[in-house]
DNA sequence: AGAATTTGACCCTA
DNA sequence: TAGGGTCAAATTCT
């Protein structure tokens, strides 16, 4: 990576003359730049909380991609500068459904000694409750919108239709059903309905999802798009809070 | 004050 | 030449 002494100064074309940018000694951009075409891997993972993966980001770009409906968001280990670790990820919302799916590219692997704290346990609950938060909310809201349209034929199969999405989502998960994960989760509540104990919580993987593009199309688009910030996990504490 | 994020320009690849 | 990825000054946050 080229320091801050290897740049050079340039006008950066803005008419205001006062947005300089520094640009680098060209041999060593162009070295650097085929350095970074080596990628070590890649995979890309299906998560509602694309953040809480057990590692510390830092947010270096973000972008509007042709065709895509939200902005791409570019993150680098926190370690980059400190370890020199090479670990990215892409993170763009893949759907306007609330809880909202986050599609995250990872590339490179982690070569800092981190943080990631591999309690499966913890992460794989506190996953299932998301989950389960965001099947009990649309049960809830279902019946609503069948009385909005009373008459209209909201019928039996749509929202038959829509619960089974969902399942497909959450049965992808990968997450604890057993009777221990729910006493577990018992455990935890009072953790997850304070804001501030909920970003202590030291380990959340990525939920583990087929990126498969029936995947995608089983989710039903709502007719408006919203966009959330990843890591806004309001709905979920709203959610937990009042029922 | 230092850390983190935002933003818009630049460079490279296809 | 368009689009994606990155950089770094400016801005915001803690």
């Amino acid at each position: 990576m080229a320091k801050r002494g290897d740049y050079m100064v340039s006008s950066s074309g803005s008419s205001n003359g006062a947005h300089k940018r520094l640009l680098p000694d060209s041999s060593s951009y162009a070295q650097e730049h085929a350095k970074k075409r080596v990628h070590i891997s890649s995979r890309t993972e299906y998560t509602y909380a694309p953040y809480h993966d057990g590692y510390q980001w830092r947010k270096y770009g973000q972008k509007m991609i042709r065709g895509n409906t939200y902005p791409r968001c570019y993150y680098r280990c926190t370690f980059h500068q400190d370890h020199g670790c090479p670990a990215t990820k892409h993170v763009e919302q893949s759907n306007s459904q609330d809880p909202p799916l986050f599609r995250v590219i990872y590339t490179n692997e982690h070569t800092c000694s981190s943080t990631h704290v591999s309690d499966y346990m913890a992460s794989s609950i506190h996953i299932q409750q998301i989950a389960d938060a965001s099947l009990r909310k649309a049960e809830m809201e279902i019946p609503r919108l069948t009385d909005c349209v009373a008459g209209h034929g909201l019928v039996k199969e749509e929202k038959d239709a829509t619960v089974s999405s969902l399942l497909t989502v959450i049965n992808g998960c990968d997450v604890v059903k057993s009777d221990v994960g729910h006493a577990a989760l018992q455990e935890i509540t009072p953790f997850l309905m304070d804001r501030n104990s909920y970003e202590a919580i030291p380990s959340v993987s990525p939920v583990q999802l087929a990126a498969s593009d029936e995947l995608k199309t089983d989710f039903v688009e709502p007719p408006e798009s919203h966009w959330f910030e990843p890591l806004d996990l309001g709905w979920f504490m709203e959610y937990t809070q009042t029922g």
